[in-house]
DNA sequence: AACTACTCCTGGAGGC
DNA sequence: TGCCTCCAGGAGTAGT
C-alpha cells in the first residue's frame, strides 16, 4: 500500500527518466478515476513536457510546461510502470501484479505514450486510484482543501507542530490521529505501527495524553522509520503478511510472530478500522515514559 | 469540532 | 476442486 517512503522512491525514479519527455498519448480507461474539478482536461496535458516531478502526502504532482498539472494518487493498489517496450525503466506503488508483468494488465487503467519511446503504465487491480488534473494556480489549494497536515521529513515538522496537531485529540488513539491525513501527511497503516512499535507507545493511547518525553521520542522514530524505508527500500506487503525471517517492517505484519525485541509474541487489534500490530510488552499502556526494554534486558 | 461508520473495488486466503 | 466468506486499506462523505 503506498505510503510516503513508497511514493518517495517512486517519485524519484519517475523523474530520472520522464523529465524532459513530452506527452504523445493521455488515455486513462474508467472515467471515474479521472478528477477534473476546474477547466483544463486530461488531454489538456498532450503535447506538454515533463518539467518535474513532486510529492505532497502520497500525492504524485506531474508539472509540465504548461499550466495543466497532473496529480496522481494510487491509494491502496496502484503502481506506476515506466517501459520502453519491454524494458522496464522505473516502478514503484503496489507490486501486484508484478512489476514486470506484460502491460496492459487487464487492471491497467492509466497509459501515457511519451516520446523517446517510453510509455507511463498505470495499473491498479482495485481501481481506487485517481488522475487528478489542475491548473499549476490551484494545486496548493487543492491540498488545503483536504487540509494536509505537516510533511513529516521537512523542518517545519518539529515536536512542537506534532504536539499541536495532536493536542485536539483528547479521545482519539494515537494511532488514529496519526492515520488522519491532516495531522501529520504521509503516513499509512504500515509506517504507523513501526513509528508506535519503535516509540514503545501502545496504539491505543490518546493523542494528547502523550508526554514530552514521548512526543520527542515519536518525532525522531517516525523521521526515523520513513527515512529508513526511503533509504533501504519500502515495505510492501503483497500477501498482508511480512516475511518471518525479515527484520523490516518491524511490527506490521508481524501479528502472531515474537517481537524482535523482546520475543513476546506480537498482537494485532483494531484501530480505526485498520488492523494494528504491536508488541503487549514493549508498547504497555504505561505512560511513565519508561523504556520496557531497560527491564527486559 | 471531534469522532464513527460506511463506501469505493478486487484478488487472495482460508473454511468446509 | 469449488464454492463461499472474509480481509486488505486511503480518503471522501454522511451521520452522530
Amino acid at each position: 500500500m503506498p505510503e510516503l517512503p513508497e511514493v518517495e522512491t517512486t517519485r524519484r525514479e519517475l523523474e530520472r527518466v520522464i523529465v524532459g519527455r513530452r506527452v504523445v498519448t493521455a488515455y486513462v480507461g474508467k472515467p471515474k478515476m479521472i478528477v477534473e474539478p476546474g477547466s483544463l482536461r486530461l488531454t489538456d496535458i498532450v503535447g506538454a513536457r515533463f518539467q518535474a516531478i513532486g510529492r505532497r502526502a502520497k500525492y504524485f504532482i506531474f508539472s509540465f510546461d504548461r499550466p495543466a498539472t497532473l496529480l496522481v494518487h494510487l491509494k491502496l493498489s496502484g503502481q506506476l510502470v515506466v517501459r520502453r517496450g519491454d524494458q522496464t525503466l522505473a516502478a514503484g506503488g503496489h507490486p501486484v501484479p508484478r512489476f514486470d508483468t506484460p502491460l496492459p494488465h487487464r487492471a491497467t487503467h492509466g497509459r501515457f505514450d511519451l516520446d523517446d519511446g517510453l510509455t507511463l503504465w498505470m495499473t491498479d487491480i482495485r481501481q481506487f486510484g485517481r488522475f487528478i488534473i489542475l491548473d499549476r494556480s490551484d494545486v496548493d489549494g487543492y491540498f488545503a482543501d483536504r487540509r494536509l497536515g505537516v510533511e513529516p521529513l521537512v523542518s517545519e515538522f518539529t515536536v512542537d507542530a506534532l504536539a499541536q496537531a495532536l493536542a485536539p485529540h483528547r479521545m482519539l488513539p494515537i494511532k488514529a490521529a496519526l492515520l488522519d491525513q491532516t495531522n501529520v501527511a504521509g503516513l499509512g497503516n504500515i509506517y504507523v505501527d513501526e513509528a508506535l512499535f519503535a516509540s514503545r507507545l501502545h496504539p491505543l493511547r490518546a493523542a494528547a495524553s502523550l508526554t514530552p518525553t514521548e512526543l520527542a521520542t515519536l518525532h525522531t522514530e517516525i523521521r526515523s522509520v520513513l527515512s529508513y524505508a526511503i533509504q533501504n527500500g519500502v515495505a510492501e506487503l503483497p500477501a498482508g503478511k511480512v516475511d518471518p525471517d525479515s527484520n523490516f517492517p518491524r511490527a506490521h505484519g508481524r501479528f502472531s510472530l515474537p517481537c524482535l525485541f523482546c520475543g513476546t509474541t506480537m498482537a494485532r487489534i483494531q484501530v480505526a478500522g485498520r488492523s494494528t500490530d504491536y508488541c503487549p510488552t514493549c508498547q504497555g499502556q504505561s505512560s511513565t515514559g519508561k523504556n520496557p526494554h531497560e527491564r527486559v534486558g
